[in-house]
DNA sequence: AATCAAATCAGTAACAGTTACTATTTTTAT
DNA sequence: ATAAAAATAGTAACTGTTACTGATTTGATT
């Protein structure tokens, strides 16, 4: 059984309230000041369990720390590989992918993770000058 | 510039023989028989300059560790949620999501890493009775 | 074949990110 | 109000990976 905590509706808000899907230890510091001494486990006990229960996503690029998301609405991830920063993107028609994966396969397709990679608008631009 | 090795054709070819995605730890076991004191960190090493110039892929699922993959040609991957397991997935018709991706981005998507997850037909199998 | 600089090695220590442990505090059903 | 369950802060420990060091291997040049 889940029990409110303060701490937990925080992280929640906290990532709600961005969009720059921020690391464990970024929701720690941003926390901080409500909380002074909340710990670094208890932020990341929550956000484990908020994404489990369904609240926020977690992104796992597997290079640096994972990050958080706290919009649930269906988009897909871009990492910048030259600055390293995650972005939201809007793809349409990639509804049908899990459908496209399953045929052929014995087994059954949940869903999928996806992220693009390549260079953000910023570094992008950086690098014609 | 790149000297040869005789640990790191060792690895290649540790890779290119197997279908099952092994972790640093499996290709650093399964080279001892014929590397006897070979160090953990020269796997490493070898298995993240062989993903740089593009001799085989590193698969990053966001928990446990990395994956390797001795094979280029192109596929998906599936991750069992149950068990753990990775396996190749065959899926036609992605070829254009990175175009899909890019329409109303002003960065550049150079591609996208993506996989399947669900059950494998051992534990769906499993499940059902 | 001998020389030698650069690359690689084995071994080990250090690191980052994350999880687990413990005693205390907070929550919430009764 | 009470009390059991859940959550907490603080800290230690863990996992996967990378960095450092002095010795060895490679390969181009003689």
């Amino acid at each position: 059984m889940i029990k409110y905590s303060r701490q937990r509706e925080a992280i929640k808000t906290f990532l709600v309230g961005r969009y720059d899907h921020p690391t464990a230890e970024t929701v720690y510091l941003g926390i901080k000041d409500e909380f002074p001494n909340i710990s670094l486990g208890t932020v990341y006990r929550n956000l484990a369990l908020l994404a489990e229960i369904g609240e926020i996503q977690k992104i796992s690029t597997g290079n640096g720390p994972d990050r958080f998301d706290g919009h649930l609405h269906p988009h897909y991830h871009f990492m910048c590989s030259c600055c390293g920063n995650v972005s939201d993107l809007k793809v349409e028609g990639l509804e049908h992918i899990n459908v496209l994966a399953g045929q052929g396969f014995d087994g059954e397709i949940e869903g999928h993770f996806t992220y693009f990679f390549g260079k953000c608008p910023t570094c992008k631009n950086y690098e014609i000058q």
